[in-house]
DNA sequence: GCATAATACTTTACTACTCAAGTATTATGC
DNA sequence: GCATAATACTTGAGTAGTAAAGTATTATGC
C-alpha cells in the first residue's frame, strides 16, 4: 500500500509525531504567555553561565537564524524577561541575559511544560523514553552528517 | 546540568531531530521544485483510489488546516500536478485529483527522497529504524490521547 | 597601517502557514 | 417545508519564521 522504504516511513512518522506531540505543549505555554521556541530561549539562558549569552550562539543552539533570534528577542525584552548586555571586548556583539523575572517565569512555565510532557509520554514507561531518545539522537547525528555532504 | 526530566528531553530530542532531519530532504526536494508539504499532498493522492480525494481528508491527513490546503494546491493547480474535480451529489465539497504529470512528479521526487531519507539514517540498521518508528508511534497516540483531555 | 575579508548583528521582503469570519450548500428537528 | 445547525470550503488578517542585503566592527595578509 504504501510502498515506501523504512527510512521514509520513518521520517514520515517523526514528522507527525513531532506535529502531534508538539500541539499540548504549546497550548500549555500559552497560558503563560510563552511560545515553544520563546520557552526555548529562556531554557538555554537559565544552563549559561551568567544566564547570559550572544546572540549568535543563542540563535545556534535553538536552531533558528540570527535574524529569527533579532525578532524572537525584540518582545521579549519588553516584557522584561531577558536584556541586552554590550560586550567591551567587541562592539558587534551584543549578549543577551536572563533577567530575574525571566527566571520566574522559566521556572513556572517548566512545571507546566514538564507535566504536559509527561501527559504526552503517558503511554511509555521511563526505558521506552530513554530508548526513544536514544535511537532518535543517532538519527540526528546521521542527519547532521548527511547535511553536510550536500 | 540539564535537569528537566526524561519526558521532556524525550521532546527536546525530538524536536532537534526533526528540524535537522528535514533539512536535507527538503534540499533535495527543492530540486524538483517541490517543497515537503507539496510532496506529502502528491504522496497521499497517489495511494488514494482514482488518485482523488476530498480536501478536507487532504487537509486532516497531512496535517494542515482547511486553508492550508487552499493555498497549498493553487500553486499545484497552476503547475498541472492536481485537478479540482466537482462533487456530483455535494455541491460543498470539490475534490482534488492526481493528475499525470502530477504522478510523474511524485514518483521522480520520490525516488530522491527517499535515497535522501537513506543518507539521514546511515548510522541506524534496519532493526533500529524500525524499533524507532514502533516509539514514535506509541508517543503520537499518546499525544493524541493527550490533546483530547485539553 | 591599510585594503580585504570575516563576523555579528539588523532590516526588508517574502513564504508558509494559522485562526476567525464569510459564503455556499446540505442535513436535521419539529 | 422551513428555520437552525452543520459542513466544506475560501478569504482577510496576522504570526513565526527564512534568505538576502545592509551596517558596523574586528581580524588578517601583506
Amino acid at each position: 500500500m504504501s510502498s515506501l522504504t523504512h527510512p521514509m516511513q520513518l521520517i514520515l512518522t517523526l514528522v507527525k509525531t513531532h506535529n502531534q506531540a508538539l500541539k499540548p505543549l504549546e497550548n500549555t505555554l500559552s497560558v503563560h504567555g510563552l511560545s515553544f521556541t520563546e520557552w526555548l530561549v529562556l531554557h538555554r539562558l537559565s544552563q549559561s553561565s551568567d544566564h547570559t549569552i550572544k546572540r549568535v550562539s543563542l540563535a545556534d543552539s535553538i536552531g533558528v537564524t540570527a535574524s529569527g533570534v533579532t525578532r524572537l528577542l525584540l518582545p521579549m525584552e519588553k516584557v522584561g524577561w531577558v536584556e541586552r548586555v554590550a560586550n567591551a571586548r567587541d562592539a558587534r556583539v551584543s549578549l543577551v541575559r536572563l533577567t530575574h523575572g525571566g527566571l520566574e517565569a522559566y521556572q513556572q512555565a517548566t512545571q507546566s511544560i514538564e507535566y504536559a510532557a509527561e501527559r504526552v509520554t503517558n503511554m511509555m514507561n521511563q526505558q521506552q523514553v530513554e530508548q526513544c531518545m536514544g535511537l532518535l539522537s543517532s538519527l540526528h547525528l546521521s542527519a547532521i552528517d548527511a547535511s553536510q555532504l550536500s
